[in-house]
DNA sequence: ATTCTTTTATTTGTCAAACCTTTTTCGTTT
DNA sequence: AAACGAAAAAGGTTTGACAAATAAAAGAAT
């Protein structure tokens, strides 16, 4: 183990270890997979309690960088990295402030636009058949008139998340994570009650049928299409709304 | 105080208040900067010990949903959901994830040239006399040949991330926290002991001419451009790397 | 009366020593 | 040999206390 476990001095004695212990880890003094002492031998190393020991540890669980497990074989391990984890924190940490409306919806398109734009692109040019196979199921979903609203917007969100991993780069898929879990669920929120649906769906097969047949730029320039006309509905149902509180406003004679 | 404190009922009882308690503040059942009631109370309510509470808030403290202070007018409040917290966690999450080598490093090239080809053009159409003024302040400091690597390497940081300011664009900022503090930090560190300075300099003063004329063609094609050059650079140094490391084992007769 | 200092109350932070629960291991019994 | 059960190991939880920070109130000095 390649930890210190100095004294500790001054404040925040759980947030000094959890803060040692990480750096251990980033700096991979702490291999994937190893495990730490018991919580009452770090207690006894760092020289602090054990339910200070605990604080740092639920902290660092928290960030997901490791893990515990009771029982004999039980004990505290370094996790690995993992993408979906991180994609997971990512999202989370957007849909918090989605949700408390720190963004725009006009800009929230715009980043939809051009991200999307760019995912097309390339999967147009890398995806597998594969691929193309989830992208057409979640048409024929889509193309159910039957469908409720809501399995309609989460055959939206699959669609969209096809696309990015049909784009074969994992990076960008990290990026794309906001996109997918904050941005396209929110603007679904808002369009899927004015919006019709098939115009949707028809935008989203052409935008296949040019990824079917690798053909980037017009992928690209459909996605482009789909979400520009998305804004447009959006700006409109603004405006309705926005009216509606005004009418609503003068009529009680409330104001904020 | 809109919360339940219901008895809880089986295993991960920390878990589980924190669950709760996030529940809350994000359907807004806690409104920002609400102070909730102090950990004695808490536990009494929830029916479990103080440690155990104070296990959940850490965790909720280490997502920064929440902040304590001691002393009478202290306690626990609910944070604002800020931008750059938010984005110091993606950028994180990522960092860990370049750090353990989960991506090639050609796909994040690919990242890199698509990301930030949307933010030349967006800031090309956006940016203000200060976005301007920082960019070209940026690359004085670049031109400075006495400059160290680690400097100059900074400075490629800040020339980067003030594109993506000037993008006026802010969910995409948000995005881009993965390229800027990851992605950018890990292909400088392989390139910048390779590759000719001066020629990347030169390319960031053709991008900012052509953000400083509006022009998004020209500004989305340079930074394309300074990538792919980048590109290569970085291929061929991991080509010499790989050879070396071939030559050395052929040598030392070690494999792996 | 005003300002500086001290006290005091409140709340988070930390500690200590237990006990509980889960999980594996190993020995005993059938 | 198989099934059962006891012991041990480790994290999970509890109890009750004390420490440290800090803002406000009370008191003392000017």
């Amino acid at each position: 183990m390649a930890l210190h476990y100095d004294e500790i001095v001054r404040t925040g004695l759980s947030k000094q270890v959890a803060d040692q212990i990480r750096a251990a880890i980033l700096e991979g003094r702490l291999q994937v997979d190893e495990r730490l002492p018991g919580e009452d031998e770090l207690s006894r190393r760092f020289g602090i309690s054990r339910p200070t020991v605990r604080e740092a540890l639920k902290v660092l669980a928290a960030q997901n960088l490791i893990r515990s497990r009771r029982g004999p074989t039980g004990g505290t391990f370094v996790n690995r990295p993992d993408l979906d984890a991180a994609g997971r924190a990512i999202a989370e940490a957007s849909t918090l402030l989605v949700g408390v409306g720190t963004f725009g919806v006009d800009e929230i398109v715009t980043a939809r636009i051009e991200t999307e734009a760019i995912c097309c692109r390339l999967a147009a040019a890398n995806r597998s058949e594969d691929d193309l196979a989830r992208l057409e199921a979640e048409i024929a979903i889509q193309r159910d008139e039957g469908l409720t609203d809501e399995a309609f917007c989460a055959s939206d969100v699959r669609f969209h998340r096809a696309i990015v991993t049909a784009s074969g780069n994992a990076p960008l898929r990290l990026m794309m994570h906001t996109v997918i879990e904050s941005f396209i669920p929110v603007t679904n929120m808002l369009i899927y009650r004015e919006h019709e649906r098939r115009r949707s769906v028809a935008s989203h097969a052409r935008v296949v049928e040019a990824i079917a047949a690798r053909d980037a730029d017009r992928a690209a320039s459909e996605i482009r299409g789909h979400l520009e006309g998305m804004r447009a509905v959006l700006n409109q149902a603004l405006d309705r709304r926005a009216s509606r509180a005004v009418a609503g406003a003068a009529e009680g004679g409330e104001t904020e």
